[in-house]
DNA sequence: CAAATAGTGTCTTTTAGACACTATTCG
DNA sequence: CGAATAGTGTCTAAAAGACACTATTTG
């Protein structure tokens, strides 16, 4: 033990890392989706806060925040995006901890069923959430209008194939605002890869459909 | 003592706060500069790394910042804008480090004098870092150049007042690259205040003088 | 006056917004 | 056929790029 203290590397100040105190580490995630239109957002406790965990050792952000979705909310392999390090020093009255925020995009589809205690709450609906969880609410729904300005659907939240229409709607469900039609074709057109097969809708004419182009995957940043 | 275990708040699994092992938290920062038209980093340990601390109990990490710049770079009162943590388990040999990389603006006039051991580089010639602190040069690089493409001068780079040329002259240098002498004048002039007054070069017709307007500082994001 | 820099005008190309028209399908 | 949706063309307005010309100063 003496040996440990011994051979751990030292820093300028002679200390070694044990030496000096340490944060608790959270990551706390804005799971997005957009549902019937509406942008949501999965809160756990009743409403009262985005899902999160402390993160363990030897684990990496990502990891923690996929095993915080897993446990709270029975959600798998998503990819977390990282925004911002909350950091005020007394944001969490259990102590001193810094929260990471995230962001995921998640098809609806996948949050039907959730686990007692988890909602689904449009966006523009949430009250007053814990700590500072308005705050990362806020910074992923800016950063996810921002992500799918410019690019047809970088968060993967259709199923492929899907219609011009179909993503419109999607954009518009993100952005909280109706889009031309014109203007968006041309925005989005040239970022897709057709299928060359058609979807037929109740009524009028079939629309083609499209897929993501291989390298957009993922590219949510 | 064991009042303090029973008082102190639990999570879902019955366990405190101090109960989890902890990472160490250090902050990371690319202080960048133009100087003779070309962007600039600080780097300390005789160019080996950015200059970095641990982040202490009751510290913000924009005060982390500051101190560090204080005392590896003699630097202060600047205004870090944070971009990235750095999470890989194995990034730093002394232990679990968490790098949480950051961002300074700062004018070369007042880089001019620094402490032994501290040299400014040009970002185009710096060589292999320690840890991964060519990605958080490269990060803020990159960030910089983001901040600089629509708005004049975010990082009060500029004593003013300033001509549109001298504002173009370090726009070069952010960018790498020269630039549309139309284009810019078109792109900046209405995000600037005028003074009235004129700056007279060597040779030429007198330039009118510029100010930032007062709601644009530190507006860097 | 020549060189250098500042300021302004304008032509073209590109892009975005707005609108209209045609095409195809279902009930 | 009529309503609904898809696809396409085109006019206009705004922005960006490119270039030219005028204005003012120093040496």
């Amino acid at each position: 033990m003496c040996e440990d203290l011994q051979m751990a590397p030292r820093d300028s100040a002679g200390k070694t890392l044990a030496d000096y105190p340490r944060p608790s580490v959270a990551v706390d995630t804005a799971v997005l989706t957009v549902r019937d239109g509406r942008l949501c957002v999965v809160l756990v406790e009743d409403g009262r806060r985005l899902p999160g965990t402390f993160l363990h050792e030897g684990e990496t952000l990502a990891d923690a925040v996929d095993r915080a979705l897993l446990t709270k909310a029975g959600l798998r392999g998503e990819h977390p995006t990282q925004l911002h390090v909350f950091d005020d020093p007394g944001r969490d009255e259990r102590g001193w901890v810094l929260s990471v925020a995230h962001l995921v995009a998640v098809p609806a589809l996948r949050l039907e069923e959730l686990p007692a205690g988890v909602v689904l709450t449009r966006v523009t609906g949430v009250g007053t959430l814990d700590f500072d969880h308005n705050q990362i609410l806020d910074l992923a729904v800016e950063r996810l209008r921002a992500d799918y300005r410019y690019r047809p659907d970088p968060g993967a939240l259709l199923d492929e194939p899907f219609t011009l229409r179909e993503l419109q709607h999607l954009h518009e469900g993100v952005a909280g605002q109706r889009l031309m039609r014109d203007t968006f074709r041309r925005r989005m057109e040239p970022q897709l890869v057709a299928t060359g097969d058609y979807h037929r809708g109740s009524v009028g004419m079939p629309a083609r459909t499209f897929v993501r182009p291989r390298d957009e995957i993922r590219a949510e940043r």
